[in-house]
This record gives structure tokens, sequence and C-alpha cells, in this order.
DNA sequence: CCTTATTAATTGTACATACAACTATAGTAA
DNA sequence: TTACTATAGTTGTATGTACAATTAATAAGG
């Protein structure tokens, strides 16, 4: 059965977790070759970006909670890409050479799965598509 | 920070995933007062409406695996709001007089939680939103 | 009729996520 | 200085979800 012909297809809870269950399941095919879910690897590309970055400054960055950033960390930490290093109250966090090392498989990941998803969807609408996730994303949080 | 200024902003994984955690957010809140989670209450109500329904069927309506089915199910069996009763290799889920004194409080919920993202969103544009993420969903699992 | 394949459902296990409670540090007011 | 409050981060615990393996029952092929 496809998902719009489920009898909840016009609910808006039904329709954006199972759509985001979807989108997980292709994006976690695609991260399968760095070896990490989805979730770590965005993480992990932010703490690439911006070294010695703050677990709140991830949270708020990933639209997560602070819990499951310390959690996300704990397993890239075990996986030995990244290290924290904490100064009074505050907690950094640092990309291991490991972590630089498998930068070009992650941006390639990006690239794969971004071409992956303008083939299903189109560019364009997939772009439009996106743009009114966010601006409905924003309106709930007001 | 909102959704919209994260630097993923642009990406599906991001966008699906974090707008789901917002709206799973809102679900929570509402049917709380049902005493249930959004994916139990939904289940639920599926069983209400097709009384003996199979968790196959369950499966394909609410776009989730057999064995999260079984799984919800066994909670739902605990707080005694269904019951399974199974002949040769198929299960019949049944609702219990419990569940069915429970239906005005779900469909107030159902209307309750429409309400409010209707006047979050606003009527038409939900709408086409919704519809669009179902277009987008059916395209996914092509 | 027996064997093999298919199907329905459940289990073991794991993962991402969150809430509530807690620690520890920093800031502020008396 | 001391006491209170606010902030950053981590833990304990729970939830929803899925995959892979397993059971049990039916269907199909020889």
């Amino acid at each position: 059965m496809k998902a719009s012909e489920s009898r909840y297809c016009r609910c808006l809870y039904f329709t954006t977790s199972s759509l985001a269950r979807k989108v997980e399941k292709l994006a976690a095919g695609i991260w399968k070759q760095a070896g990490l879910s989805p979730s770590h690897a965005y993480l992990l590309m932010v703490v690439l970006e911006e070294p010695g970055i703050q677990p709140g400054s991830l949270a708020a960055e990933l639209q997560l909670t602070p819990s499951t950033i310390t959690r996300l960390l704990e397993k890239l930490e075990a996986k030995k890409l990244v290290v924290r290093t904490s100064e009074g109250k505050l907690t950094n966090v640092y990309p291991t050479p490991k972590a630089k090392e498998l930068l070009p498989v992650l941006k390639q990941s990006v690239y794969d799965f971004h071409q992956q998803y303008v083939s299903i969807l189109g560019k364009d609408e997939s772009d439009v598509f996106i743009r009114n996730m966010n601006k409905m994303a924003d309106k709930l949080e007001g």
C-alpha cells in the first residue's frame, strides 16, 4: 500500500512521520558506505567544519536535544572519530585525524544522497518542497 | 535557532526528520489526554474501525514494519485495549470494550490535533503541504 | 503424499531520540 | 563573602522503530 492510500494520509502526523522514515531509510543506505548512520554523519560533519564546537551549539544546529547529542557523541568517541575536552562547565568537541580522513567519503555521501533524491523527486520540486518544509517547521516553533 | 537557519536546512534528510520531530511533539501533547502516544492511538483507531484486522494489514495501513506493529500491539494489549486471537498462521486483533469507551476521546483528539495545526499552519497551506508530502512519499517508494 | 517454498507473525537485539533528574560550574545579589 | 539562581552537560530510564533470525502454518511441485 502506498502512503497516499492509507486512511490517514490526510493527517499531518501520519504523513510527516511516514515520509521521514522513508527518507531516513534512503539516507541510511547512502551513509552505510561511510559506516555511519545519517545523524552521526551530520553531527560529525558539523564538528569537522567547526572544531571545538560545544554540545549546546550542536544541539541547536541539528535541532536535537542536548541529551541526544551526548549520546551521539559517545558513539562517535567510541569509534575514535571525535574527542571531548572539558574546561569548566563547557565541553569542546574536536574531530580526530581519523575523522579528517573520512571527510572525502562524507562529502561524497552528501553529494550522492542529494543526487539520489533529486533524481527521484525532481530538482525544482525537491527544492520547493524542502523550502516549504522549513517554512512549516519554523511556524511550528513560533 | 530555527530549523531554517541550520546549515543543513537545504538537505532533505535534516528537514524531514526535524519536521517530523516537531509534529510528533505536537501530536504527543494532544494525545496525552487519551493516555496514548500518537502511534498507539492511530493503531487503536484502525482496530476500532476494522475489528479483527490482521497485523499485516495494520503494517500496510500505518506504513510500519510488522515487527513494530507487534511491539505496539503488545503495549495496547497490556493496557487491555486490544486482544489478539490467532487461528492458523493468522492473527486477528479486536478492540476491547475499554477501547470502545475511549473512542470519543480519540475522535476528539484527532479533531483537536487537526484544529491545532490548521491554526498554526493555515487551512489551505497545510492541505496543500500534506498533499505534497504524500506525493513525495509515493515517489520515494516507486 | 512428501518435500520444498512462501507467507504471517513474533522474538532478540540494537539504535536514535527524548524527558526528568542530577552534577558541576559560572554569574548575580545581598 | 555567601547564598541563590541560571547554565552546560551528562545519566538513568523509557519509547518507538527496524533488521535479521526464527517459528509456525499454508501452498505448490514432483
